[in-house]
DNA sequence: ACTTGACGCGAACGCTGTTCGTACGTAGAA
DNA sequence: TTCTACGTACGAACAGCGTTCGCGTCAAGT
């Protein structure tokens, strides 16, 4: 079973996880589909291995008080680079009941360390849930722009020039300040706009 | 095609997006899979339209610079209703590409009230971004959850006094933080979450 | 050596999105 | 009026999906 989901991460880093299917998996297994159900019910219960087994490589730090930031941060940019590493599997981390262990176990190193930057219980809770979901979307997006800029025609998608082309060309009367605003809109290389967020988010916490 | 549209709203207002497949489509509209190819490219373009349709609805106050606070929340919780009206169909808006001319709209609706408000316009570019894709992914959890309450046996799913029952149980040594905070962890009813996420992001938004 | 139990897997089911060829209805030309 | 030609609509089919059923094989117990 453990060989079951070391396979399966191998085929979402290498293909993506819509390629992940049961028939797909088995291949690579040397095998038939129906093999798979003795170790595994359903392929629900699979994506929560695969989650389980991300997040079991996350390392959680010895909570520091006065680095609470940087610390919360850099769990949130472990957990991105992990989800962009297995392309697409932050769709099985949206679709999932937190109940699984693994991630309880995350959930607890985030909460201790907000708990000791003097984060009030509350707002901790709360902000971990909203962080979690919002590093699984953004990755989401990324890893869905990324499938399409393999699957479809390069000319569908649009690359930050030509997108920032078309907003400028957009009348100016009906979209002022898209016009006048596309370099912002489109601004941002890497993860400048993940980094912004969640400054956002954190700073919103601190005020707090 | 108009009308292609509205069924499949009407199929998803129901019967929930995962309902609405070709043929289920197709039935509604009294014929088969293939005449839906007439009026649709592909159902990605379909998804294309629910969404524009969807972001159609919404309504743009005018920006008053001393409430963008108030306004830009309003905008969020309008798209959120939005789609919880339509179970499920964030799934959609997570997986699309911002071209539609209708979002764009909303988009450039959101940058009037930030700017109004006294924003810097890189911010206030990714913090609708940001909070549009929070937006849907919240949605979407929602969706997930009340989809297993349907499809699965009840006693997978767990309540809100079951999850905190079962948070309380944990064993101490390994999960401290969760099993005493385990009430702040599951508290909040309605909408207490989303609306915490958006002041937290607005509150950094106004502190920049 | 015979029985029994468990396990693995080929084949099939019902479902999905999508395509192809045909048949029909209509509009224009002779 | 009659014939042609074109565009549209749809029944049937295809490839693929997750999942299940039942048979065959193989190991252990008596």
């Amino acid at each position: 079973m453990e060989q079951v989901v070391d396979t399966a991460l191998g085929v979402i880093a290498t293909e993506g996880y819509e390629a992940l299917t049961m028939r797909r998996l088995a291949g690579a297994l040397d095998t038939g589909p129906a093999s798979l159900y003795a170790h595994v019910v359903n392929k629900a219960d699979l994506d929560e291995l695969l989650i389980g087994r991300l997040c079991a490589e996350l390392r959680l730090p010895e909570p520091e008080p006065a680095a609470w930031r940087e610390q919360v941060s850099g769990m949130c940019v472990q957990m991105r680079d992990q989800y962009l590493k297995y392309p697409g599997i932050s769709r099985a981390a949206l679709a999932m009941a937190p109940t699984d262990p693994e991630i309880l176990r995350v959930s607890e190193g985030m909460l201790a360390i907000l708990l000791a930057g003097g984060v009030a219980p509350q707002s901790a809770s709360w902000a971990i849930d909203a962080l979690l979901l919002y590093v699984a979307a953004y990755c989401l997006e990324i890893s869905v722009l990324d499938q399409r800029k393999v699957h479809d025609e390069a000319d569908w998608v649009v690359d930050t020039d030509e997108l920032q082309r078309r907003l400028t060309a957009l009348p100016a009367e009906t979209f002022p300040h898209t016009t006048r605003h596309a370099a912002e809109l489109t601004a941002g290389k890497g993860h400048d706009r993940f980094d912004f967020t969640l400054s956002l988010m954190i700073d919103g916490l601190a005020h707090r």
